[in-house]
DNA sequence: AAGTATCACAACCGCCCCGGG
DNA sequence: GCCCGGGGCGGTTGTGATACT
């Protein structure tokens, strides 16, 4: 505990540290019966001898009725991953798409759980590539994520101008910056177009799992409604080790190909605009265009809210 | 049983953004 | 346009719980 600021106008003695089950009853009280908002005045008028500050963060991460706690389940994880990977600490942002968790949850699972985990596989977490041997593709994956981010700069700005017009949601959070991405949250959920369409979609063509950063993709052979095998069939063929890896982190590596193919997403977005579109011409041309990024560029900017590529 | 290391997560800190004056 | 205060966010720290030696 750092000792009180000599220069701080009339120091009122503030407590810190943990909450007590009277201030946390005391501020559930006020709020239930007052609401929220104006965090400098409440705690005065709750009757708690702690800042604005405090009082917000305790009711935001832990006293909301709203959230959930306990254990994240493998889907959850999945997802949190998947968004880290495009939004980077963006947690606010992340959560956005976490019902009912809260951003300080969800980096503090990231930070004790997430990330160590990826760095044990061998994957840097905030690039969500392979840590170590760099790729042949390095320069085009640079310039890709800089188009993503171009892309995504872009359809935030869109967000923007759009949120403009959308009635902010009162049942949730209302945060400054949440409001981004919380009001209009169509162009976000192109992740879980993503995911849909590269967890059902794709295999990989090698048998080592470990090299699925470096993966070409093929589909399934058998039909589009099969991608699931993919899992079974990398297992097969992989050596004793690999299996202990594989099952350990299967859920980060369910996940891989969503955090690191990052070229492969423009394909698959390209994919789901052509859905209907006869499987091997899709295939041939997705394996032909070493770069979609102006199709994606295009789908972003052009699609309306509500289309097909968006959600 | 005691000491130490590690984990998990609540809480704090400082910076930044935004709106209002 | 500038300043200021409120509020939000991400990074970091503190601390209790648990595991390990």
């Amino acid at each position: 505990m750092r000792p009180p600021s000599p220069n701080r106008k009339k120091e009122v003695r503030l407590k810190r540290g943990p909450w007590t089950a009277e201030e946390d009853k005391l501020l559930t009280a006020y709020i239930q019966k007052h609401g929220y908002g104006s965090w400098g005045s409440l705690p005065h008028k709750a009757g708690l001898e702690r800042c604005g500050k405090s009082c917000r963060l305790r009711w935001i991460n832990y006293l909301r009725p709203d959230i959930k706690r306990g254990k994240f389940s493998l889907e959850e994880e999945q997802t949190i991953i998947q968004l880290h990977a495009f939004l980077g600490n963006r947690w606010s942002a992340i959560a956005a798409h976490l019902p009912k968790r809260t951003d300080n949850e969800i980096k503090n699972h990231w930070n004790t759980h997430l990330k160590k985990r990826l760095i044990k596989m061998g994957i840097d977490p905030m690039t969500h590539k392979p840590s170590t041997s760099p790729s042949p593709k390095n320069g085009s994956n640079l310039s890709h994520m800089a188009q993503w981010e171009s892309a995504r700069l872009q359809a935030e700005a869109r967000l923007v101008r759009e949120s403009k017009q959308v009635v902010p949601n009162l049942t949730t959070r209302p945060t400054r910056r949440s409001q981004l991405t919380r009001s209009s949250p169509r162009c976000l959920d192109v992740l879980k177009a993503w995911q849909g369409i590269v967890a059902g979609m794709f295999v990989f063509s090698t048998q080592d799992p470990r090299s699925l950063t470096t993966s070409t993709l093929r589909f399934p052979s058998a039909g589009w409604g099969e991608a699931e095998e993919w899992r079974g069939q990398g297992m097969k063929g992989s050596s004793d080790a690999d299996d202990a890896w594989f099952e350990e982190d299967s859920v980060l590596l369910h996940s891989l190909p969503i955090a690191n193919i990052m070229e492969g997403l423009s394909d698959a977005f390209i994919l789901n605009s052509w859905m209907g579109v006869d499987k091997s011409t899709v295939e041939n041309t997705v394996m032909e265009n070493g770069n979609c990024w102006d199709s994606v560029l295009n789908l972003l900017n052009s699609s309306p809210c509500g289309s097909p590529v968006l959600g």
